[in-house]
DNA sequence: TCTGGGGTCCTAGGACCC
DNA sequence: TCTGGGGTCCTAGGACCC
């Protein structure tokens, strides 16, 4: 058996814990830049807000409900996720992280054990021990115990945690779940099996192995399987990434190369700082740049270049200046640029490197070099230090430079309670 | 005026090999 | 008129997840 482990809300939960007076109160969390709704409390949903809403859409709502409205705080939210997943992992032999809000145990050999009460003994813990309220759901594969989960949550009468461990159970719940909400299930293949007549998880399991696999590939035969018991999703943690990604939407348009750069060169270290930290290299990089495809009255741009290192390598000097070197074979004057990324690819493991013959870069020295960054960053915070293109720096000169317009737009963001003194020391003296 | 970020897996089709 | 068989690798695009 498995249990999915669910935090309800998670980061307006997370923002409730310190702001006990918004607890019955309507809560959302905005995306980066302050765009659009990405966690919402109950109460909102109550009022028809619904996730990926941008703000500006829902303005005279939130006053009118004086709706609390928070800027994402990744700091806070994952810090308060650690917390949750140490319990989990003190209170169960085997976890499985899979994401920021959700997790899923291994419940093998716990034949003796009464599921129910040791759902409920481990929400319990959970919201005393973080102020996080969790649901969860058991079952015999991931996707049930995704479909469990859901019940939790739905009824009250569950109490939090949701056991289907017989078949009369599984077909029950089978029946009550729309196809819309099963695991796996999106969009795109709601509307076709829709279609099709397909309109909940149990219709699906009626038809055929090779009726599944016409309609919904591979994929939609392994959750086929799933639904009727057969657990066959492989867990996906501790695997090393095969892509990292670091973008982010600019606070404002930029135009010039050098803005971009700045950009570039920043996303490009923080993904090579996380390539270092699963002990990785890698030998592609992309960079892509996007005008604002919202802004249909301005010329638009969208492209990226990828280039092949000449070896695998993970410091940070070498990555930035791959990527400053594709991101000038793309740039065109004449744009509003909105966002930039860099993609660092092709990843393998740092300890079997395959060297290049034609590399002339000393990429031990700079090893170290991103080595004891690493260290200084680890110890005081994240860009203490930084390579010098970054400009980390440059809102703190006082000659007449321009403030840095591709920084996040955060205007609503809570303090780092859990992690960083001096706005603890802030919030309290307020 | 204002619209997120970071991933994974699968398939089809083209290039290329013997 | 008639034009093989079997394979790998790479890429772009689609679908999904939180």
């Amino acid at each position: 058996m498995y249990a999915l482990v669910d935090c309800n809300n998670f980061y307006v939960s997370c923002e409730r814990v310190f702001r006990p007076d918004l607890r019955d109160k309507p809560v959302l969390v905005l995306s980066n830049n302050d765009g659009c709704v990405v966690a919402l409390s109950n109460e909102c949903k109550q009022l028809g807000i619904h996730r990926g809403v941008p703000l500006y859409q829902i303005q005279d709502m939130i006053k009118q409900h004086d709706i609390a409205v928070f800027s994402s705080n990744y700091t806070l939210y994952g810090d308060m996720s650690n917390r949750v997943m140490q319990l989990l992992t003190d209170m169960s032999p085997d976890i499985e992280i899979y994401s920021i809000d959700e997790a899923f145990l291994d419940l093998s050999g716990f034949d003796l054990i009464d599921l129910e009460s040791y759902g409920r003994q481990l929400s319990r813990v959970v919201v005393k021990s973080t102020g996080i309220a969790v649901g969860i759901g058991v079952a015999p594969t991931k996707t049930l115990a995704k479909i469990a989960g859901r019940f939790a949550k739905k009824y009250p009468g569950y109490k939090g945690t949701c056991v289907i461990d017989n078949d009369e159970k599984r077909l029950k719940a089978l029946k009550l779940t729309d196809i819309s909400d099963v695991w796996g299930i999106g969009r795109r293949n709601v509307t076709k099996l829709k279609a099709l007549g397909i309109m909940t998880a149990y219709d699906l399991t009626l038809r055929s192995k090779s009726w599944i696999q016409s309609k919904l590939t591979i994929v939609g035969v392994r959750l086929w399987l799933e639904l009727k018991g057969t657990p066959c999703i492989e867990r996906e943690d501790s695997r090393a990434r095969k892509s990292i990604c670091t973008s982010r939407s600019f606070g404002e348009m930029v135009s010039t190369y050098d803005e971009l750069a700045e950009s570039v060169a920043y996303f490009a270290s923080r993904g090579a700082s996380k390539l270092r930290k699963q002990h990785s290299v890698a030998s592609m990089i992309t960079v892509f740049i996007y005008t604002n495809r919202f802004r249909e009255d301005l010329p638009q741009y969208t492209t990226s270049q990828s280039l092949k290192l000449s070896s695998p390598v993970s410091d940070s000097v070498q990555i930035v200046e791959a990527a400053l070197q594709a991101l000038r074979m793309i740039f065109r004057e004449g744009y509003l640029y909105k966002k930039s990324g860099v993609i660092l690819q092709n990843i393998s493991s740092d300890e079997a490197i395959q060297l290049s013959l034609f590399n002339k870069k000393d990429t031990k020295k700079l090893n170290k070099i991103s080595q004891v960054m690493d260290e200084i960053n680890r110890k005081n915070g994240d860009d203490t230090v930084h390579l010098a293109v970054q400009q980390m720096d440059r809102n703190n000169n006082t000659a007449n430079e321009q403030a840095v317009k591709w920084r996040l737009k955060e205007d609503y963001k809570s303090a780092r309670f859990t992690t960083n003194l001096k706005e603890i020391i802030q919030v309290n003296a307020k």
